[in-house]
DNA sequence: TCTGGGGTCCTAGGACCC
DNA sequence: TCTGGGGTCCTAGGACCC
């Protein structure tokens, strides 16, 4: 059996663990770059603010109701993902908690004895409740698939459910599926659901019971065969030993105005490789392929908002690195090749991949004897800004004013991680 | 005026090899 | 006259997730 652990509005939640005055009141926290609403409490749901909604729509609701409104703070909203971690992990055991996103675990709970399920369930969300001060839904079911309709099922609602629902017998599993439309399935987004549709394959239900071929054949050969089988009961998608070293690594950021100006963009591409590049570190990898990304913006009045086309180009570098300044000086040069004077662009980013673990790194016969010059600059620079704060020390070629800096007009204190910005009880 | 920032997996098709 | 079959690796693109 498998439960899937989702953290209820979870950033919301965060905000009000140290702000007991928002308790029972409509919150909503937006994206960065003040740009759209990524969680929304119960009561803002219930006043009609959308998910994923751009701010700037929702502010009349969002006045008018006074709603309490914060810009992300993710050093904070990490720390306390850690937290609910680590209850669970206390829980079940390290090797059977699967952190699937940063409110989400998938829980393997073979080990518990099947009339107990229930009860164990909800302990484990009273447990994190009471350690964290945050509150979660759980799902319980044979696969993973079915553990998410549950969770959805507990989430819809609350007062009947009191945030946990199990499926574990064959009726219940039907039920569920019959009154799950088919774009609520975890595994199928909007292009899937559009084709279903078409095909009169409405419910959860319906998809579950098509015959294995036509799934392949529609619905991405392997992908939908496992989907259907998961649906059915059948564990087709395994707890994942956890991915810690990732195959890609990607910043990239809105800016807070156009920005026009190549130094400006090159700026930015610094300053977003120094970052991606600190995260390669952290993962002990270095990475052989640099890619750039600008895009431009443009006039747009379609209703469903998608941005424009992006302008790319990569670099393919001699030897794997995890040094900033080894990515810096490519990343920059791309830059000059896909900048279009006259242009205004609104978003930029940094690519890496072709990742290796950091000890493979094959000798370049050619690269000069300063290597352990440069690792000894990298550990000394994350560790101060690890420790003091983000960007203390950088490279020049980051810009020192960065007017291109996103919007974070509303961010909360950063209670749990930062010393200057403890909680205070008076 | 104003619309996030990460990631994953799979498939198809082309280049290349013997 | 006439030109195979099987494999690997890489990349681009499409789907998905939160």
């Amino acid at each position: 059996m498998y439960a899937i652990v989702d953290c209820n509005s979870f950033y919301c939640s965060c905000e009000r663990v140290f702000k007991p005055e928002l308790w029972n009141k409509p919150v909503v926290v937006l994206s960065n770059n003040d740009g759209c609403i990524v969680s929304r409490s119960d009561e803002a749901k219930q006043l009609g603010v959308k998910m994923a909604g751009p701010y700037f729509q929702a502010k009349h609701i969002i006045t008018k109701n006074n709603v309490a409104v914060f810009s992300s703070n993710y050093h904070f909203y990490g720390d306390m993902s850690m937290r609910v971690m680590d209850t669970l992990r206390a829980m079940v055991g390290e090797s059977n908690v699967e952190v699937y996103s940063v409110d989400e675990a998938f829980l393997n709970l073979d080990k518990i004895p099947f009339d107990e399920l229930e009860t164990f369930a909800y302990t484990l969300k009273e447990t994190v409740e009471l350690w964290t001060g945050i509150s979660v839904s759980v799902g319980v079911a044979p696969t993973k698939t079915l553990a998410k309709i549950a969770n959805h099922i507990a989430k819809k609602d609350k007062e009947k459910t009191k945030c946990v629902t199990l499926l574990i017998t064959e009726e219940e599993q039907r039920k569920a599926l019959q009154q799950t439309r088919v774009s609520g399935i975890w595994g199928v987004g909007g292009a899937y659901a559009n084709k279903l549709i078409n095909w009169g394959i409405t419910s959860a239900w319906d998809l579950r019971n098509m015959p294995d071929d036509w799934v392949h054949v529609h619905m991405g050969g392997v992908v939908g065969r496992r989907l259907i089988k998961e649906l059915r009961g059948e564990p087709a998608i395994i707890m994942r030993k956890e991915l810690d070293t990732k195959k890609m690594i990607a910043t990239t950021r809105m800016f807070g105005r156009p920005v026009t100006e190549l130094y400006e963009l090159k700026e930015a591409i610094a300053t977003y490789t120094s970052r991606a590049a600190e995260k390669l570190r952290r993962q002990q990898c270095a990475a052989k392929t640099v890619s750039v990304f600008i895009v431009p913006k443009e006039e747009s009045h379609s209703m469903d908002f998608s941005h424009g086309p992006s302008i790319s180009a990569y670099a393919t570098l001699q030897s794997a690195t995890s040094f900033t300044q080894d990515l810096i000086k490519p990343a920059v040069k791309l830059v000059d090749d896909i900048f279009q004077k006259g242009r205004e662009y609104k978003k930029a980013g940094v690519m890496l991949s072709g990742i290796v673990p950091d000890e493979s790194i094959q000798g370049n016969f050619f690269s000069a004897e300063s290597k352990g010059m440069s690792r000894f600059l990298m550990s000394a620079l994350d560790n101060v800004n690890f420790s003091m704060r983000d960007d203390i020390v950088k490279f020049c070629s980051s810009g020192i004013n960065k007017h291109w800096k996103m919007r974070q007009e509303l961010r909360s204190q950063r209670h749990s991680t930062r010393w200057e910005e403890l909680f205070e009880i008076s």
